[in-house]
RNA sequence: GCUGGUGUGGCGGAAUGGCAGACGCACAGGACUUAAAAUCCUGAGGUGGCAACACCGUGUGGGUUCAAGUCCCACCACCAGCACCA
């Protein structure tokens, strides 16, 4: 028998599965329910994939290849997130064109993604940067603009003098750049928003449905961050108790209402423009306003210790429950864009509150129980030990659960108070000064205003060009194309300009799941039947760093083109699977930037494809981050050796009674880890399975055949082949073998025998027998008869083919 | 600080409340070889003992249970996300 050739057997197979297109999807399969199957597409850099693909990538592949094998329509397709800042930097640093760069990269990654035998349908990939793809992403832009999902707004947003462009809450988390590490300043500019604040209930709605990690799902919702509060209503007065109007604040804690000494604001709080005449120190506010506007909002969360504060002296604000008088003072720690942008104080409760208290020696009032005198008795604790209130009128001496709905009611039925529910989470930011970007479908004429195109328009085509950079005002490199820029009005036909920003690297990814279905569709994003055959992708996997981004992006634009009716379910995925990183051998992200990383080529050329899939996964689990070795490939190596000589000890047609129980067990056993992507189970199964044909001596044909089947979607490339060889035919054509329910336990067992829990003995049984007869057989054994000799036995326990357990005194 | 997760041999890691350490690596001994590699066989959690065997063992301390790595309570360490969010 020849020996194993992995180059050649791998490159054989790796070229026939493309040019044999073995993996195409069927629209509309007559017989073959649907399976869809999606890896996160990479970002098309120019660089080489890296072992953090193989960890995401080969779970997927040997999951569709699993489902394809069981009889299902899998659809498992490829393509590169394309309008990236990889290419943007190229050009910039080096006058590469990034349609040139994308190309040269898609090829790349194309050539490097088949060379780890991935079972990808290569009729459906798409590139997000081709004219053909962003035209749907235009589109969906016009239906959110048209539909009032998009606006333009002067605002303070993110950005990146680095990058020179402005970012998106997701993209600058932490205050660094998402992109270039550095760090992320506060700057007024002109932004298209998207509104993804109004879908914050559907995305949590999403959050619940999708299956998916707890801690994953822990990260979005607290990225959403939903709190349930009440906005209450307060009068302003001033010295001479003359109405001043009402100021509007937030609170999840009313139970403190009674205790407040003081409300603050946001420093930027247009209170103090309204209020201006009744401000005796309108100076000093102005003042104080300056000084914190210089300050970045990163730099006032950032800097938690030092909160400051202004007094604005000579007006009041009425506690509505008691009538209290108290000061308003302008605070840096409250936040303009959340809740109300202003707070009711109450320092015995609250420790900022406590802080600012101190420091302006503003007095106290415990409503709660509880130590308060080196700092505030918060919600925490109080609720934990729900504690009474106290200084609190009607509710004093109630328990705060009982007191707290009560209060509700009570300010509701005064009118001056209604349930109110904040989310943290802000529209999305959706402009970038960037030239590798979709273009915006928008242009601006001074008649119409702000103009959309016409859909039969689109795409509108991103204009060449040989200058990457911003202008001197910030404006994106689009601004310097004037063919570009000027136009004309589609509503009046008169000169006008477009928008000259381009939308970010997050818009063409999410979206992409949908036009898989059909990719090659010019008339629509996808075609409405299409899309509904295929459905929600069944098992989603990739990197667990884009969490908090992408996926909540995919959830907002899948919502929003379920609600206009271009697309039939309002979930994009059923089953979101993170995968974990590789890590170095110092347990650091094995990453390009800090150059600790092992190519999987290199691991590729010199122990093979197959080796190399099954190394990566058999290191640990596929949620888990796993530490990178060459460790055990060798045990890897020598599995697969073992698996080709299997095929010099056949003997014998059909399944051996000898094997019946493993292979039995075994398909059991592998079936259920692919499923739930556990493939290091399944590859220790595969070698206890093979230790004993090799024990016994021999593999009768049909076990062989059934084990290449199984091992197939892990091994691809050794298995075809072997079964070529043995059987004449092609392992794709196959169907998974059936486990019999029968025959998963030996006739003959063997289990622990304990008297008081402690193992005494272990007997093998007959696996068929009565617990009595167990109980029976058990006493006669010698050991088990001295123990309980003269003793009682006060129970018996009996585990089914496990253990028995005689409690005796 | 809040939330979630993790903690098991020398190492990577297995264990629907039921014999902890599957499977693999590394290691040791043996076979084959002039020799080495490869391959095959055997051994192996720790402590004590020639041995049979005994005791101890899943981060720490308690608890529930006939039985706990697994469930409950408290704590420690590490990882991740969020963080002045009212």
């Amino acid at each position: 028998m020849k020996e194993y050739n992995f180059k050649e057997v791998e490159a054989k197979w790796q070229k026939k599965w493309v040019e044999e297109k073995a993996f195409q999807a069927i629209d509309f399969h007559p017989t073959k329910p649907k399976y869809y199957v999606l890896y996160e597409f990479p970002n098309v850099s120019g660089g080489n994939l890296h072992m953090g693909h193989l960890k995401g990538t080969i779970p997927a592949d040997a999951l569709a290849r699993y489902k394809r094998l069981n009889g299902y329509n899998v659809l498992f397709p490829i393509g590169g997130d394309a309008f990236g800042l990889p290419a943007e930097n190229a050009a910039i640093k080096t006058g590469i064109d990034p349609h040139e760069f994308v190309k040269e990269g898609m090829a790349k990654f194309s050539d490097q993604l088949k060379k780890l035998g991935l079972s990808f349908d290569w009729d459906r990939v798409i590139d997000t940067s081709s004219p053909e793809y962003y035209k749907w992403t235009q589109w969906i832009f016009l239906q959110l603009y048209k539909h009032g999902k998009a606006y333009k707004q002067r605002g303070v947003v993110n950005f990146c003098p680095n990058c020179n462009t402005t970012l998106s809450n997701e993209d600058s988390q932490g205050g660094k750049c998402d992109r270039c590490g550095g760090d992320v300043v506060q700057k007024e500019r002109w932004v298209w928003y998207l509104k993804m604040k109004e879908y914050s209930e559907k995305l949590l709605d999403n959050v619940d449905r999708v299956e998916m990690a707890e801690y994953l799902k822990d990260a979005q919702r607290n990225w959403i961050g939903k709190s349930e509060g009440m906005q209450i209503s307060l009068k302003l007065e001033n010295e001479s108790g003359q109405d001043l109007g009402q100021v509007e604040i937030f609170t999840t804690c009313v139970e403190t209402i009674y205790g407040i000494t003081f409300l603050a604001l946001a420093p930027e709080s247009k209170l103090v423009d309204k209020l201006q005449t009744y401000i005796k120190n309108i100076d000093e506010v102005k003042k104080y306003q300056k000084q914190t506007a210089l300050r970045s909002e990163f730099e006032r969360k950032s800097n938690q210790k030092d909160k400051t504060g202004c007094l604005l002296s000579g007006v009041y604000a009425i506690n509505p429950v008691n009538n209290h008088k108290v000061p308003l003072y302008l605070a840096d720690f409250v936040l303009a864009g959340y809740g109300t942008g202003a707070v009711m104080a109450v320092p015995s409760h609250d420790q900022r509150d406590y802080d600012i208290a101190k420091a302006f020696n503003i007095p106290m009032i415990q409503v709660i129980e509880g130590d308060c005198s080196s700092h505030a008795v918060e919600k925490a604790e109080y609720l934990a030990k729900n504690s009474k209130l106290l200084n609190s009128g009607e509710f004093t001496g109630m328990k705060v659960s009982e007191a707290k709905p009560k209060m509700i009611e009570k300010l509701v039925k005064m009118g001056i108070g209604k349930k109110q529910i904040n989310y943290q989470m802000q529209d999305w930011s959706f402009n970038r000064q960037r030239y590798w970007g979709e273009p915006f479908p928008i242009v601006f004429c001074d008649h119409c205003g702000t103009v959309p195109m016409d859909e039969k328009d689109l795409p509108l085509l991103l204009p060449r060009t040989n200058d990457y950079l911003p202008n001197e005002n910030g404006d994106s490199p689009l601004s310097k194309v004037e063919s570009f820029v000027d136009c004309k009005c589609p509503k009046c036909g008169r000169d006008a300009h477009r928008e000259t920003d381009t939308m970010p690297n997050w818009a063409g990814s999410s979206w992409y799941w949908l036009r898989y279905t059909d990719p090659h569709n010019s008339e629509k994003l996808a075609d409405f039947d299409k899309l509904k055959y295929w459905g929600s992708v069944d098992c989603y996997t990739g990197g667990t760093e884009h969490i908090t981004r992408h996926v909540l992006y995919a959830f907002f634009w899948q919502n929003f083109l379920y609600e206009i009716g271009a697309v039939p379910t309002r979930d994009p995925f059923v089953r979101k699977m993170g995968s974990g990183l590789i890590l170095d051998d110092q347990g650091k992200k094995m990453s390009k930037s800090s150059k600790n990383g092992v190519s999987p080529f290199e691991v590729i050329n010199k122990y093979g494809t197959d080796a190399t899939r099954l190394h990566v996964h058999f290191l640990g689990g596929y949620e888990d981050n796993t530490p990178w070795s060459y460790d055990g490939i060798n045990g890897i190596t020598a599995f697969l050796d073992k698996v080709w000589h299997l095929q010099e000890i056949i003997k014998g047609d059909g399944v051996s009674k000898e094997h019946a129980v493993e292979l039995n067990r075994l398909i059991k056993k592998v079936g259920e880890d692919y499923e739930d992507l556990k493939l290091n189970t399944a590859i220790s199964a595969f070698m206890i399975f093979i230790k004993k044909t090799r024990e016994d001596g021999y593999i009768t044909k049909e076990e062989l055949r059934q084990f290449l089947i199984l091992l197939n979607p892990l091994a691809p490339h050794i298995t075809s082949e072997m079964y070529e060889i043995v059987f004449d035919e092609q392992i794709l054509d196959q169907t998974w073998p059936k486990y019999d329910e029968n025959k998963l336990t030996y006739s003959e067992i063997e289990i622990a025998v304990q008297i008081n829990s402690k193992l005494v003995t272990r007997m093998k049984i007959d696996s068929n027998i009565t617990n009595e007869e167990i109980l029976k057989f058990v006493k006669q054994d010698e050991k088990v008869a001295s123990a309980i000799a003269g003793k009682y036995v006060v129970k018996e326990i009996v585990v089914p083919n496990r253990l028995v357990n005689l409690i005796v005194k």
